[in-house]
DNA sequence: TCTGGGGTCCTAGGACCC
DNA sequence: TCTGGGGTCCTAGGACCC
């Protein structure tokens, strides 16, 4: 007979990440109400001071101003952000080799059998980690110890900022009787509100309710959940890092909310350019390209394309994009936001050998983006872009009044 | 919570085939 | 011509995550 050795997964949590780094960057921001978020107009990130006197994330700019003048307002700093984040991820891997970076201020770890490597229990493990992390980068993040992955998120939620939560299989039902269902990872709006109507308020009436109810009721991902949440370890942790995309999105909303075909369509091809910059980056290709219209009732309009040949040139994209506009475009209809996705993205030597058809055209465009990707990595963004997209460009500037300076345009 | 931007995964159902 | 049952592949779209 085998018997399973229980796991012990850590989780860790960045305590309002951003603005924990922000506050890292500043101490002097320690103790005021911060907030990040200026340049994309709403809240993305706020200090615990800050939603201690009712701001929210979401919250627009322009009333946060108005209403709380005393909050700080930060634009994102997203590079700082990435290598806070990589710092906490590489001091978790002195003592775990299996790292799960699962996103910029969250991963798992296995800890399964350090107890003994490294003569300490597994709270006293937990409890250097997050010491170094305080002291070597001086922010502060939650720990949650548990059995599976989604009790070890359950635990690093139960006690922040600051925390640390151990969950045994003896102590599951304590903490899950005192969580609302809701608030499990992967049980959305939806679902939640379907369990409500089923008498489940609380994570521990999901768990105790028979595994047939949960086969008969819900799909397959909510059994491994309710699985897990008993303590059984499904969810492996992946220490892959991940560089790989199988998809890669831009979209922008923008107020007032238009019918401007014009407009939209010179935000789309903003969008291709961008969403194909980074595919060169990455050198992938997609094999497939969407493009949407939200309407500002929020109702999605989609349009798919196959690619006869997979390419990363946004000069073969945008055209078969107008084509297909009027597919999705109603003339009476105010839209809010537009969107580009390179779906089932692969590798471009996958490609490569291909000198036929528009992959041949393709290759004079890779010689010239070359060139552009360069430049714009030595001047930054939009130093260059194509035509069609420049009433983007100029909408944006206009509302921006520090952006006014002369750049070079060029134009292909 | 009157709602920003960037992702992943699963499933139902249609097309097509034997 | 009508009919049954089964499989695979693809797609749209739903639901969820940070």
């Amino acid at each position: 007979m085998i018997i399973k050795k229980e796991k012990t997964i850590l989780h860790i949590d960045g305590d309002a990440f951003f603005v924990g780094v922000e506050m890292a960057k500043n101490p002097k921001l320690k103790g005021k109400p911060v907030v990040t978020g200026e340049e994309r107009g709403i809240v993305s990130a706020l200090s615990y001071e800050a939603k201690a006197i009712g701001i929210k994330r979401g919250m627009p700019i322009f009333r946060v101003k108005r209403d709380f003048p005393k909050v700080i307002i930060l634009p994102g700093d997203y590079k700082a952000y990435v290598k806070y984040s990589g710092k906490m991820f590489d001091i978790v891997r002195r003592y775990a080799d299996d790292v799960e970076e699962y996103s910029i201020d969250e991963c798992f770890a296995d800890l399964t059998g350090l107890e003994r490597l490294l003569k300490m229990n597994y709270k006293q493990i937990a409890e250097r980690i997050k010491k170094e992390i305080n002291d070597e980068l001086n922010i502060s993040v939650s720990i949650g110890l548990a059995p599976t992955k989604v009790l070890a998120k359950v635990a690093s939620k139960y006690v922040k900022p600051n925390g640390l939560t151990i969950i045994t299989k003896d102590t599951i039902l304590d903490y899950l009787v005192k969580t609302p269902i809701e608030k499990i990872w992967g049980i959305g709006p939806k679902t939640s509100e379907f369990l409500k109507k089923k008498g489940i308020i609380t994570a521990k009436d999901f768990v105790t309710k028979k595994i047939d109810w949960i086969k008969e009721n819900l799909s397959q991902p909510y059994e491994v959940l309710w699985s897990e949440l008993n303590g059984e370890y499904l969810m492996k942790i992946d220490p892959i890092t991940k560089t790989v995309y199988s998809s890669i999105q831009k979209t922008r909303s923008f107020h007032p909310n238009t019918n401007d075909k014009v407009f939209l369509l010179s935000q789309l091809s903003k969008h291709v350019e961008e969403a194909c910059a980074k595919a060169r980056y990455y050198k992938l290709v997609p094999k497939k390209v969407s493009f949407f219209l939200k309407t500002k009732d929020f109702v999605y309009h989609e349009y798919q394309i196959s690619l006869t040949s997979p390419t990363n040139a946004a000069e073969i994209i945008i055209p078969l994009i107008e084509a297909n506009f009027i597919k999705v475009y109603k003339k009476n209809i105010l839209y809010r936001t537009t969107g580009v996705t390179l779906q089932e993205l692969v590798s471009d030597s996958v490609t490569q050998g291909d000198l036929f058809g528009s992959n041949n055209l393709a290759k004079k465009f890779e010689i010239i983006h070359e060139q552009i990707d360069s430049l714009e990595n030595k001047f930054g963004k939009h130093m260059v872009y194509l035509a069609s997209t420049h009433k983007a460009i100029k909408r944006k500037e206009k509302g921006t009044d520090s952006e006014d300076f002369d750049r070079d345009l060029l134009f292909i």
